[in-house]
DNA sequence: GCACCTGCCTAATAGCTTTAGGCAAATTCG
DNA sequence: CGAATTTGCCTAAAGCTATTAGGCAGGTGC
């Protein structure tokens, strides 16, 4: 009966490993068990259950990619700024499908407090420095920007952009460009047609 | 032994009203066959596995979101057009949440060309003919417009948009009134910076 | 060197999935 | 109308995951 010195921390990175491998849904605690050769059982000892270290995952996810943001973060400002964010979330979509997925999880309120979410908003509200917005419109703003990146990466993650012209590179080079363009010239409130 | 009068077809609906209740990835096989009052293996007569039920489904949210669209679309262009089809997936995915997940259920390259993908596609590019776009930008507009309906209505169904003001619709409004003043003054490629 | 605690184990229950083979209801046909 | 066939739902069984309870031994502290 050695001991493997099995622990919360390692566990759920185990668990985020698998999940670029298999898939989210597809990272088990019983997959997890036989990686350590372990019995089941014994993981129980260290994440509550199944969710548990599902949202540990996804904590773990949020985190690594607000590191990544604030680091790209830094220094920019402007155009250079979004474009930077926006490939944090592309670039870590791409090299961790499984953690990006993660991310997704629903958290229950508590772990979404303790979350790095807030730090992805800040982010995001950080870029919009750079153009002329005020509130309300500044949370709009940070709504659109939040919904591209996660839909364009999501999208692309799950295939809709390959096997058919321009690559998607091209798309989303041009598509910041227009978001750029949009966010220096963004529009007043519309009134409703007739 | 009373026969239920079981089909893929009755299956498949069930199955949809069973993920809009609990939530696609919580639609089993074995939920199925309780409510219809029949053992599990009952239903492997009419659907290859749980899949397959599963594809049904996403089949049947795109072939109803597409109905929805053309709909919508009919007689519609330009910012109304716009309009009208970012609404039919925002309340399709409000009215069915557990459908409109099931919409993003990977399918087989073989399913996914049998299904209202294209279409889905079709509209979207229908949308742009009320705008000045020629190829490629109409693909990077496609790929845009695909991108904030799916990022928007998703995070807003995770509840990323509750519990803080603006609300959610006004949000909503402000993106259509950014995205139509967007594509009808597409910028054109951005020289990279330095 | 002893007691304790902690970590991993065995055992057991329960749910979901899937396949194989059986019987009876519905349908087809003489 | 009744026989033959098809078809629909069933029982049985195996395999996998999740989760809990209780046990034994290895490492730790005195």
């Amino acid at each position: 009966m050695a001991r493997v010195g099995l622990t919360r921390e390692r566990l759920v990175r185990a668990g985020a490993e698998l999940a670029d491998e298999v898939g989210f849904d597809q990272v088990t605690v019983s997959e997890l068990a036989r990686r350590f050769d372990v019995k089941v059982a014994s993981l129980y000892s260290h994440v509550r259950n199944s969710d548990d270290l599902k949202s540990g995952i996804a904590l773990l996810a949020l985190e690594e990619l607000a590191d990544r943001g604030a680091a790209a973060l830094a220094g920019r400002a402007g155009k250079d700024a979004l474009t930077a964010l926006a490939n944090v979330y592309r670039d870590y979509a791409r090299e961790h499908p499984g953690r990006y997925s993660a991310a997704q999880w629903r958290l229950t309120p508590e772990e979404a407090a303790a979350s790095a979410g807030g730090r992805h908003a800040g982010m995001t509200r950080a870029i919009l420095r750079g153009y002329d917005l005020t509130e309300p419109d500044q949370t709009h703003a940070v709504r659109l920007l939040g919904s591209v990146f996660h839909g364009y990466v999501s999208l692309e993650l799950a295939g809709g952009f390959s096997h058919s012209a321009p690559d998607s590179q091209e798309s989303w080079s041009r598509i910041l460009d227009a978001l750029d363009a949009l966010l220096r010239n963004w529009p007043a409130a519309q009134p409703p047609t007739r």
